[in-house]
RNA sequence: GGUCCCAUCGUCUAGUGGUUUAGGACAUCACUCUUUCAAGGUGAAGACACGGGUUCGACUCCCGUUGGGACCGCCA
């Protein structure tokens, strides 16, 4: 294997939505691709007819483009290579390395069930290998359906993981699986050795759930004279009751995240620090840094559990740390869903100045900074009941007509006539303040007032100032 | 029931036999800043699952126990 070239690749079955676990792998591998100045391959694992979909195809598609995971070949596609795959099966059956199964999948799985309650351990028993002439010729004559086995070899099979390193199986624990079903496509174990090795994998980077499956793909590795290629099983990312990461657990699909108005580089870097640390107390990183400190021999071995509080906080440092023209270009989809067209750029940055600090996700700094552009202001309620009393509603009164004759009306100005009347009413500046953030925005909570109102305009706060003393 | 994997604060992790009174981050709490909410700053609380070895010395190595997880399909 020295000297060889890099390749690794993701190779997702396209039944349902793109998971985060699914996301975390594929960074992976393209992280170690790209450090190693290798290949990242897409390959599509759509063998199961019945449960493949082309809008999950699609999905996978569009979701690692949005998190930036580009690939250097494919995406290949298992259902368009069953040629290849009946070609090889039929190179075992010659060689005496695999036998044709002519059981019934319902009596086997019965079988299998009985064992289980009766908590007996189950193996296929190879009872079609032993088949006699006579009853083979019997059913191949009554054309009973038919797959093809593969011939387990009597040896123990170890590797060299490169996260757990070694492991080993004895044959005795692995039953003649199952390489080619009756319907004449390949089941999973087979196609992954054969698209692998022909499409020259070196590395196998993959959830550990796969772990188990890999003595039995060694084996066929061997059958066919194959190089085997190095392997990596990759810790699970486990939901907050500590199971595997699946659809109970919530929102966990890409499109989820996207549409909660997270950012694509908040969650990579959330993702590639579930399982791998750089070392030393390195977190926020950009992609580059994470390709150059990227190794194999840095991700831990042990499940972690998903938390979303942490995502959260990270997606606040990134949209923090943006620059108001990128955040502004990721922020315009989510504006155009509500109807928002900021014309004036620049009075547009100044609000993200001032918003962006304080929110968690671009939802969040949306429905923020919708405040600004929207006409009709939805009132909080409670916030109402509590600062706009007939009292306070005196002082705005006495406030707007002060700010209505304001001629620079910017914030330090703003806050200079607020200061100076809330002095000559004998009261804090807080007690106009509140009341009059909520007249203006609906809420008691917000971006610093003055600044609110200068970029609100004059006519606008007027306006709402009038709305709320009637 | 079988096979395999794993084990440092609630969570993500640093730590590769002595540098450690076990470091950082999220979350939590307190204080600070302050017109609110955040952000920021300061600080607090919080972990090596347990038991045996090995060693002059174990979070680090070995074994066992316990606990957790994954897999056991003509799904991938």
């Amino acid at each position: 294997m020295a000297n060889q070239e890099i390749r690794v690749r993701i190779a997702p079955s396209p039944t349902g939505a793109v998971h985060v676990g699914l996301v975390r792998s594929a960074l992976y591998n393209w992280l170690f691709a790209r450090h190693h100045n290798g290949k990242f391959i897409l390959r599509i694992e759509d063998t199961d007819v019945t449960r493949s979909t082309q809008e999950s195809v699609q999905a996978i598609i569009e979701g690692f483009k949005w998190v930036g995971l580009d690939w250097d070949e494919g995406p290949y596609f298992q259902s368009q290579r069953l040629d290849i795959y009946r070609k090889y099966a039929q190179s075992l059956l010659t060689e005496g390395k695999a036998y044709y199964c002519y059981c019934n999948p319902e009596e086997l799985e019965a079988e299998r069930q009985k064992a289980w309650q009766r908590k007996i351990a189950w193996k296929y028993d190879r009872r079609c290998y032993n088949l006699d002439a006579e009853t083979k010729a019997k059913y191949e004559k009554e054309n009973r359906p038919k797959a093809i086995r593969f011939l387990v070899p009597s040896k123990p099979v170890i590797f060299q993981d490169l996260i757990h390193g070694a492991i080993k199986k004895e044959p005795q624990d692995i039953e003649d699986f199952i390489i080619m079903r009756a319907d004449n496509t390949p089941t999973y174990n087979f196609a992954v050795v054969i698209d692998d090795a022909e499409m020259k994998i070196s590395h196998i980077i993959r959830a550990v759930e796969h772990i188990a499956n890999t003595p039995k793909q060694i084996l066929l590795y061997e059958a066919f004279g194959f190089p085997i290629p190095n392997f990596a099983h990759l810790p699970l990312i486990l939901g907050t009751d500590k199971k595997k990461l699946s659809k109970r657990h919530g929102a966990l699909s890409l499109w989820e995240y996207k549409k909660a108005g997270y950012l694509p580089d908040a969650l990579i870097n959330f993702l590639a620090l579930l399982g791998w640390s750089p070392g030393g107390d390195l977190e926020i990183m950009t992609r580059e840094q994470m390709i150059k400190l990227f190794s194999l021999e840095r991700v831990n071995k042990a499940n972690a559990i998903f938390d979303i509080k942490k995502l959260e906080w990270m997606n606040s440092v990134y949209i923090k740390n943006m620059k108001n023209e990128d955040l502004y270009h990721a922020l315009l989809p989510y504006l155009e869903e509500i109807n928002i067209h900021p014309t004036d750029k620049k009075q547009f940055y100044r609000i993200l100045d001032i918003t962006k600090v304080r929110v968690r996700t671009l939802i969040e700094l949306r429905d923020m900074i919708s405040a600004f552009y929207t006409k009709d202001v939805r009132y909080d309620m409670s916030a109402v009941e509590k600062y706009i009393t007939s009292k306070t509603k005196d002082y705005l009164k006495e406030l707007c007509l002060r700010f209505e004759k304001l001629e620079e009306f910017t914030a330090a100005n703003l806050e200079n006539e607020l200061r100076k009347l809330a002095e000559e009413l004998g009261l804090k500046a807080a007690d106009l303040v509140h009341p009059c953030r909520v007249a203006l925005t609906g809420k008691s909570v917000g971006p610093p007032l003055f600044e609110t109102i200068e970029l609100l305009g004059k006519n606008t706060v007027i306006e709402r100032l009038n709305n709320i003393i009637q």
